[in-house]
DNA sequence: GGTACCCGCCATACACCGTATGGCTGAGGA
DNA sequence: TCCTCAGCCATACGGTGTATGGCGGGTACC
């Protein structure tokens, strides 16, 4: 109730105009009551945005060459990043978007091993990989995407070749 | 005066611990006098940010192959941000960390071409990289790099390793 | 020389923030 | 029946950014 609540102000009002007292009136109780359910402000952030990527726990990929399945994973994780950026905004700001082991995580490896990258490879290469994207969606929901690119092109254009090199980059090491 | 003396708290304690009253008191002087040199708190930080990215206005990259100076450019702008990380992981999250026809820009769009890559693409695989780039530096500020890397690897394992990524990707578009 | 002006500084005040502290209420277990 | 404790709340503290208005002194003009 409380995280739903604060990932609708959030979403609609951006992070930093989320305050404890805001919540409380939004959930019609009282701003300390609030502080029996969640440690605090930080606490109610992090928990928010657990909310919002478990929300994207189970991925597949399904056919494809590993390229196609590459290209599909990154489009998920901005889709997802794109429907909360107020959220997601912040949360690449204080890190914790990207946990290792996580569902994201996994698949990448998995679809890197599918590809044949020998296997020492893999992991590291799945790090910086989950890295990279992780970056490019923050310049991405931060306008910085758009600044230097958009201007009249699609939306997804930068991101689109920025994906494109990276699976290059990916092929020249199998 | 006032720029230099908010990037050494910055530096010191980080973003989110400078206040108006902190720094006014590291000054000697009253809070409300900064606002008579600033419009308020975010101009001031965007002044601290521009006063750190013009620290690095010259920007040159001598000899070696195509490869060997992209990867020279990518660490140049690896140390710049380091050197301020405090500041940098807030200037990231806000946006303006990569400007437009900067000298980075202007660097990186030369390279591109001296690599023999075909002039319609120069400017949108250099906006793609900078970004790329501009958000592997972000994780490796707020800590996302050495969390999924790090663990007792060189600092810079995972940043060689993106580095070494984006110019293969940049090297099968040639 | 007088005077109007404006720049830099300051004192006060307002609204808001996160949250420490402690008290109330009502339900459940001993 | 009594104790405990989870949940809620009222109050208060120290902090924040900054609007407002006043003050002093240097400068430009009559």
């Amino acid at each position: 109730m409380i995280l739903r609540s604060a990932l609708r102000i959030i979403d609609a009002d951006g992070v930093q105009s989320l305050s404890m007292r805001k919540l409380a009136a939004d959930l019609g109780v009282n701003p300390m009551s609030i502080y029996h359910h969640v440690a605090n402000k930080a606490a109610l952030l992090d928990g928010v945005t657990r909310l919002v990527t478990d929300g994207a726990r189970h991925i597949e990929v399904s056919g494809g060459t590993w390229q196609e399945q590459l290209r599909q994973l990154a489009y998920e994780f901005r889709t997802l990043s794109l429907a909360h950026s107020n959220l997601i905004r912040h949360a690449f700001s204080v890190d914790d978007v990207i946990q290792r082991d996580g569902p994201m995580w996994r698949t990448l490896c998995a679809v890197l091993r599918g590809a044949g990258l020998p296997e020492p490879e893999v992991e590291r290469t799945g790090a910086v990989l989950a890295v990279l994207v992780g970056g490019l969606l923050h310049t991405e929901v931060n306008g910085t995407m758009r600044r230097l690119i958009g201007e009249g092109e699609a939306d997804d254009t930068g991101f689109s070749l920025a994906v494109d090199l990276l699976i290059d980059g990916v092929a020249a090491r199998v």
